[in-house]
DNA sequence: TATTAGCACTCATCTCTTGTGAGTGCTAAA
DNA sequence: TTTAGCACTCACAAGAGATGAGTGCTAATA
């Protein structure tokens, strides 16, 4: 009983490992032949009608080998395959294109989205650090032209937010100095959400000498976060796509990469897992998208200190070497937080 | 004399026109039976081979019509095309597209680029305007933490730089106010290669009391304009290049949309057009890559008063409608210039 | 003298046939 | 329970015509 629970996962293994080599469906002499196992090429072939019948399996048509299904895949990611330590190399390519000197966060995300796609040879794509969500650190007022102001917001995620807004009367700096002032002290550490919802309040409660200011500045810190901050989005190897045999049908391959020039259809693969911090798997059919049906979505968050602060992953064909990709997507993610700490103390 | 040359542009523009419309290499037949020629097939054949002798037409193998060469193309567009009016539509689409509250150059850039390609149905390019010929307007010295230092450097072509300097010793506020101040009426409209330039000679002639803030402050801006500002490139519509059926070939097609990917090989396409104001068409072999030997390249500059800050422009195959796309770049360009300039005054 | 009808020729592309081989499921023997 | 043996399936490759849109050349025509 054990023996049979055995070869069913030896079979289910070589099944799904000689279809990732090679993209083409795997029959039962293949097996015998690749994995020299002690068994018929008759017995194997129960065993693969079985593990059909249950649904791990598929085949393109009667008189061909088995594929995995999304079903396979699944079972194959949860249970069959382990997290692989890196390579050496994998290793120091990753620590070497970080080795540069990064003093801002922007070099950091851009620079991850290659990586990714470099080491996997599949799309890499990272979200920006979340706007709404980081932590204040530091207003400057500006005043660029008359009644043009520019409005630098530092929060904690290293992200720093230009606003130009424009006002309807004249102020001058000395007035935005103040109202500078007061907002920093104020609004230290608040996240941004909790800022305008304290702004909106105190403007309410007050009254007397914090009034002035506090009306002038809540309107406009309100303006410079107003407006959803334009979601960001660092994307790279798309190209990787193309090479892979199974997308050489066009068609499919056009709408996928289509998919992936816009911005809100990538945030909506990411559906609720935006803040948390552990590695997700979509496998085909599981994505949000139906254009990824013949694709595996893997992402995990990445950290500004405690705090997740963005995600970062891959896509590529459900064809990919688990093990490895989902190790190196694992490591950049903590290569990223590690880079991002550094950067903000 | 006359009416032979006459003769030979009306079917040299035959050809290009049905093979724009189809794809199709173009025979004599279908030129006789498309463009209701008062002359036999026998005659448009003579007038088809003389054509090709001079190599501005190719056939695919022998029994096939002609194509348009480069050279072709390149007749097409010099003598037998001229500019074309918008439709309504396209110039309603366009209008309606940047007619969204801007304060920020970024997101005109981004529109752009996204603009160019949904209305030619090709890929979009532009580059942001050029940080180096930019004129400087405006710094801000800001210490965010002990030691880091954010500078805020805005300048003529409405862009915002914002670079974190970590500092070796200490430094408060104060001095850096006077700093600023100091620099600010000192750098005033200068580009930022005058910058330092300028900065560089003041640092070796100046002694006394103007010593101790300039040195420092030289080389803060120095730091913060001196690794070459990233350039940035925003890029739309890739998945268009997918659409045609000239790119059906994966091998040729991944080649194109890997070079799209990579900046520094974008930049290049451009060559020395950077600032010039006026359109640049490169046609396959024309283009400064071999990769596009498939493509044609039109880009225009932009401005930003009168001043040439960027360019953008459109990628797509060889065979395409040039009158509408060279017409449409060009409004683009100028539409883009006009809404530069309304946020900058 | 310029034009064109006529004709033989070319060659990519489509369709049809056939052969091959890697795979299957089932059955009966070990 | 395992496996040898066998009939069967079916994608795919190779080859053979057939088709037709195109050509260039030549001789007749306006």
């Amino acid at each position: 009983m054990l023996e049979i629970e055995k070869r069913r996962k030896f079979i289910m293994q070589a099944v799904i490992s000689s279809y990732i080599d090679t993209a083409e469906p795997v029959g039962s002499g293949t097996i015998k032949r690749r994995y020299k196992i002690s068994l018929s090429s008759a017995s194997i072939r129960n065993v693969l009608s079985d593990l059909e019948r249950e649904g791990f399996l598929s085949q393109p048509h009667t008189s061909a080998g088995r594929i995995p299904t999304d079903k396979g895949y699944r079972y194959y990611v949860d249970s069959l395959t382990r997290a692989r330590e890196l390579e050496e190399e994998e290793r120091e390519f990753i620590e070497e294109e970080y080795n540069f000197n990064r003093v801002e966060m922007e070099e950091i995300i851009e620079k991850t989205s290659y990586v990714l796609s470099q080491i996997t040879e599949q799309a890499g794509i990272i979200l920006f650090p979340s706007f709404q969500s980081s932590r204040f650190k530091r207003i400057q007022l500006v005043l660029v032209a008359p009644q043009v102001l520019l409005v630098v917001l530092v929060t904690g995620a290293g992200l720093i937010k230009n606003k130009l807004v424009r006002l309807e009367e004249d102020i001058n700096q000395d007035e935005l100095d103040k109202m500078a002032r007061f907002l920093n002290d104020e609004l230290k550490n608040m996240s941004l959400s909790e800022v305008r919802d304290h702004l909106r309040k105190k403007i309410k409660q007050e009254t007397g000498p914090f009034f002035f200011v506090s009306r002038r500045a809540a309107e406009i810190i309100r303006m410079a976060i107003a407006r959803s901050y334009p979601l960001r989005i660092s994307l790279d190897g798309t190209s990787y796509i193309l090479d892979k045999p199974e997308f050489q049908n066009m068609a499919r391959t056009r709408a996928i990469i289509r998919l992936l020039e816009n911005k809100e259809a990538i945030q909506e693969l990411f559906g609720r897992d935006m803040s948390e911090p552990n590695m997700k798997v979509y496998i085909g059919k599981e994505n949000k998208s139906e254009y990824l049906n013949d694709c595996t979505f893997i992402s995990q968050g990445y950290c500004l200190g405690k705090k997740v602060v963005g995600r970062l992953g891959v896509i590529g064909p459900r064809r990919m070497k688990y093990a490895r990709v989902m190790s190196l997507v694992d490591y950049i993610s903590n290569v990223v937080s590690r880079n991002l700490d550094r950067i903000n103390h």
